[in-house]
DNA sequence: CATGCTCAGTTCACTGACTGAACTGCTCCT
DNA sequence: AGGAGCAGTTCAGTCAGTGAACTGAGCATG
């Protein structure tokens, strides 16, 4: 599956997308980026994914034009989802659906809302305040009430996603926290780059 | 993957569908059963997907409740899918979405029409026609702009999925053709199984 | 009853990918 | 200079996927 064209099937978009998406952790590294993880250290602590396939795998989603990759002002180096990468979100949110839907007897673990109204999003992404369909930067993830709390994850990661916050805005860890404006700058960045070129 | 758990958080509804639907070849074999194939040896040879992987992915999804098996009047084996397993449409169409719209410059390679009326799906399922979001038996699966015929293939169970043809209405293939009354049956029992438990 | 067919599934040797832990090399900070 | 944080790399062990050949049941035919 590393390596190019790897299912036969030449005629369904099915195939060419598991290509891409369909390994093993993949999805849930692009889930991350959603809810604001962007550097290698934390994709690999908070889903102790092992470095090395992380290293595969973000290197072919770049590769792919799924993630971008680049240096920030630090030194460091960021991921982060182009618009191909955003369009993603409809397979990510479906795939939540359903196993909340039969998985999870308590309800969603994660509810999506519009970040404008406050108004719960439908399973198509509709806003049942305003009746729009929500644009990804405009979509507040929040636990629901499937979400336990008693066995989340106590990592400044996973606390970081599990508090409600705007898709694609950065998680904020204690070292970017101090260095100063990091954080408004990251989501702003964050915005335009989900914005414009979609 | 193929163990229980396999992705450590238990507090998303992702990995959770992950881990029944996420590995290697598990979605293809849920398309081609929503395309009406129901038999080992349709899969094996339209997926070209080693045997004994496949007899490895059918008894998975028998037993996490997405397929159901059982012997058919001919004393050969079917397999079919629960309510909990067309609940997985949304992530088909999704993933085939993403794949039309960033790999298929000439279209998508799949249309979905609503049987009753013609009208297109757009999507989120919903017929352009009269506004309803079409459920699955009522939904019919055409090759679309985007499908190129020169290089489809040509054992008799592509070309029956190839042709326009409602979700989860079996193939046809020459033997089963033959044994009378065969097909219509199928199609009948399709109809319920997907209907009713929903 | 012997023969041959289809079909579902198993077996097996091989290969390639994943795993986890330790290590490298870079930059920033003091 | 010394230490810490970060982004990877390396490596030996293991496990899952691959492809081809094989098994065995059920049926049909002569």
């Amino acid at each position: 599956m590393t390596l190019p064209s790897t299912y036969a099937d030449r005629n369904c978009s099915l195939a060419r997308s598991l290509e891409i998406v369909g390994e093993r952790w993949t999805l849930l590294i692009i889930r991350d980026v959603f809810f604001g993880v962007r550097r290698f250290g934390d994709f690999a602590t908070q889903l102790k994914i092992p470095r090395a396939v992380l290293t595969n795998r973000l290197k072919f989603l770049v590769q792919e034009g799924v993630l971008i990759r680049d240096d920030d002002a630090t030194g460091g180096v960021e991921y982060r989802l182009t618009a191909k990468g955003v369009g993603l979100w409809p397979v990510v949110r479906a795939l939540m659906s359903w196993g909340d839907a039969f998985y999870s007897p308590s309800g969603v673990k994660r509810a999506e809302r519009h970040d404008q109204d406050g108004g719960l999003l439908d399973h198509e992404g509709r806003c049942q305040d305003c009746g729009l369909a929500v644009p990804v930067p405009e979509i507040r993830i929040e636990p629901g009430p499937g979400f336990d709390r008693t066995d989340s994850d106590h990592d400044p990661v996973s606390v970081a996603i599990n508090t409600p916050r705007r898709l694609l805005e950065p998680i904020m860890r204690p070292r970017t926290l101090s260095a100063a404006g990091e954080g408004e700058r990251g989501a702003t960045r964050a915005a335009e780059r989900a914005d414009s070129p979609a």
